[in-house]
RNA sequence: CGCGGGGUGGAGCAGUCCGGUAGCUCGUUGGGCUCAUAACCCAAAGGUCGCGGGUUCAAAUCCCGCCCCCGCAACCA
């Protein structure tokens, strides 16, 4: 059977963090357990490079855009070869392949009489590549999403008739309710198409780095019309040579597009609307994950609590890392990334239970039987209940990892793990080593350990394939398909060695924050850096080894004159009143005297300052700062403060009596 | 009424769609074993499944209402 599985292409605005690295793993793991159940898989992935916040990026860091993508492109790549991510193909936006992919559905569609030129003008958001809705701005001129300024822009592009595939996508959706997994997000996007779906902007005046809209010079392809097309380019779309037509042909339509939840919409809504549009097959499934959250907050450069797998990798070893996040997160939910976690999962499942298993039974196999696994002549009703368990466990197993549930395939597994300690313990083959007439005994128990063992490394092989792949040669077995997998047909009198511990015991857990591992966030999100890397490398490439980041020196801050600080025009003022804004965490609004006059002011002091303990304080202002709005209140001035990183802020206080409103402060 | 997630033994979670003896991991206590990575195995203690109402023979699960926590968003001028 065929199977195309493709991941998101990533955005090449940011270094690749936890969230690349779990989607990825999820679906690589994914990817083998198709191939082990015989499934011809295509698993594809890439990246996604074009757009207006890339072209701007690019700018900021002083280069051109192709060596901007081409730089954070080849970081994808690298740490996909350290994930050891088994990817068929790597596809990037910015191929040749890809353009006539684009142009192809482009005409396709424009032929189909779904995209009309419509003058457009209205807020838009550059950073989400977005226009912006009057009504949903917050403060007037903020996107609710990214909290960016938008700007006004006019232009005149191409919008997708979205509204015309409203019945259509609502009879697709009624008719397949397994289409988006998991429910939660299926009812979102039926909710959503029943609230009325808008015609869709699909191009682009007010920037050149895309793809040019074929025949119409100045426009340039919409960023998700442009990147969703990537599912098709990488099986032959648009390629006219009669090889790739026939490839398409076996290859469309994708089996599933593995996403994360925040781009549910993108591919339930748009996606199937523009191959309705294009007369293609849909996509059979959209399986979204959930989101890695740290210490509760969701992950995300801009707070600084990114996770670099690396950091983990080199502490726990690669497996260790995919196996802990394939085993917390349950498909579809959140769930949290702790170094506790990690350690624990590690310590536990991965050291106590399997790798002391694999240790206990080839030592004794090496010891009692002289390193070859004996025959089982013996039979009771443990053997019987041991083989019912791994059988079950099979089924089970292969079944959850074929359906991206390695939450509950890893689960299973390990009731197979402690059910061979288990067997073990009520067996004491040790003990039975001791007595001659209870050899038959112990040789069915070795049998099945060693079985059970060879049962238990197939069905880890997707998630953990250097520990599987160790786990067979210390056993003697090869990798095998999943198609056969049986309990009871391990051939008797094959070689055994006793295996060094799979995974050894760690004292302490590993922290992505530790000193070890110096974070300097700036750098890592300063996309400056991110040109400045290896040259990009074809899809196959061998793992590399992690590059430690540079660490550059911080910048020698520059002394400013007497006259530029002279410039700031510090005063003391007397708080006349004050109170929480509604709704905020930070701020409290208050009025204050200047001397000179009474004003309104905004200070984030909320989380250490009860707005009662300010009336009739002396603080240091700001005066002749320049107003601004803040949660809809205008502040005139800044109340100056000590803050402390990750602290709350402390006022400047005077000794008494303090001066008199609107004293100058230098 | 901004959007979203959640409240299940000490901790972290599954189970909730498709009602039917409340489960897993860790931790704690006691015991067993000595093959094994001081690992493994057994047993015990520990839960009003956030609260209130409703439906039902039966509710963690379905319906209604409420409370609380967290994340996103807004914010440290």
């Amino acid at each position: 059977m065929h199977f195309y599985l493709t991941t998101p292409i990533y955005y090449v605005n940011a270094e690749p963090h936890l969230g690349h690295a779990y989607t990825t793993i999820l679906a690589d793991a994914a990817a083998r357990a198709h191939r082990l159940r015989g499934d011809d898989v295509i698993f594809l992935t890439g990246t996604d490079e074009h757009g207006q916040k890339i072209e701007r990026s690019a700018r900021k860091a002083g280069v051109e855009p192709r060596a901007f993508v081409d730089g954070v492109a080849a970081k994808f790549q690298q740490l996909f070869a350290e994930l050891s991510i088994s990817n068929d193909d790597f596809i990037r936006t910015t191929e040749a392949r890809h353009r006539l992919a684009v142009e192809t559905i482009w005409r396709t569609v424009l032929a189909r009489g779904d995209l009309y030129k419509a003058k457009y003008e209205g807020w838009y958001c550059t950073t989400d590549e977005l226009y912006v809705p009057e009504t949903q701005l917050v403060d007037g001129s903020l996107c609710p999403t990214c909290g960016g300024k938008v700007e006004w822009l006019e232009e005149e592009n191409y919008k997708f008739r979205l509204s015309k595939y409203q019945p259509a996508l609502l009879d697709w959706y009624r008719s397949h309710p397994d289409y988006v997994v998991p429910q939660a997000r299926y009812n979102e996007v039926v909710a959503f198409i029943e609230r009325g779906l808008d015609d869709l902007s699909v191009s682009r005046t007010s920037f050149t780095w895309g793809i040019p809209v074929p025949d119409e010079p100045g426009h340039v392809v919409y960023v998700w019309f442009d990147a969703l097309t990537n599912y098709l380019t990488a099986v032959g779309y648009g390629d006219p040579s009669p090889a790739a037509r026939a490839r398409f042909a076996a290859r469309w339509p994708a089996d599933v597009h593995l996403i994360g939840k925040e781009i549910v919409r993108q591919h339930a809504i748009y996606w199937p609307a523009f191959l309705m549009s294009a007369g293609l097959p849909l996509p059979r499934r959209i399986v979204s994950h959930g989101w890695w959250t740290m210490d509760g907050a969701k992950m995300s450069k801009s707070l600084g609590n990114v996770v670099r797998p690396r950091v983990y990798v080199e502490a726990y070893g690669l497996d260790a890392f995919r196996y802990y996040v394939l085993r917390e997160m349950v498909l579809g939910a959140d769930a949290a990334f702790t170094d506790d976690g990690l350690h624990a999962r590690y310590t536990a499942d991965l050291a106590n239970d399997l790798g002391n298993l694999l240790s206990r039974a080839t030592t004794m196999i090496a010891r009692y039987c002289e390193g070859a696994v004996p025959a089982a002549v013996f039979r009771d009703a443990l053997d019987v209940q041991l083989e019912e368990v791994a059988g079950a466990v099979i089924a089970e197993a292969t079944e959850a990892a074929a359906n991206f549930e390695f939450s509950r395939a890893l689960t299973a597994v390990w009731r197979l793990v402690n059910e061979t300690n288990r067997y073990l313990v009520s067996r004491e083959p040790w003990a039975a080593a001791r007595h001659p007439e209870a050899r038959p005994r112990l040789e069915a128990t070795l049998y099945h350990a060693a079985d059970v063992l060879r049962v238990i490394a197939m069905l880890v092989e997707p998630v953990m394939p250097a520990a599987a792949a160790s786990m067979r040669a210390s056993l003697g077995v090869p990798l095998t398909s999943w198609i056969d997998l049986r309990p009871s047909t391990l051939v008797p009198g094959t070689r055994v060695t006793p295996a060094p511990p799979l995974f050894p015991r760690k004292d302490s857990p590993v922290s992505d924050q530790s000193p070890a591992s110096p974070v300097t966030p700036q750098i890592v999100t300063d996309p400056a850096r991110d040109q400045q890397t290896v040259p990009a490398q074809p899809p196959a490439a061998p793992p590399v080894p992690a590059a430690p980041a540079p660490v550059e020196s911080p910048a020698q801050p520059a002394r400013i004159g007497i006259d530029q600080f002279m410039n700031v025009e510090l005063r003391v003022a007397r708080v006349l009143a004050a109170e929480r804004v509604p709704k905020s965490k930070k701020l409290i609004r208050m009025t204050i005297d200047v001397g000179t006059e009474t004003r309104t002011l905004v200070a984030g002091i909320a989380e250490a300052y009860a707005p009662e303990a300010l009336v009739n304080r002396h603080v240091v202002i700001v005066a002749n700062l320049q107003p601004a709005t803040l949660m809809g209140i205008e502040s005139n001035g800044m109340v100056l403060a000590a803050s402390p990183e990750g602290g709350r802020p402390q006022l400047i206080t005077f000794d008494e009596p303090a001066p008199p409103p609107g004293t100058r402060v230098r």
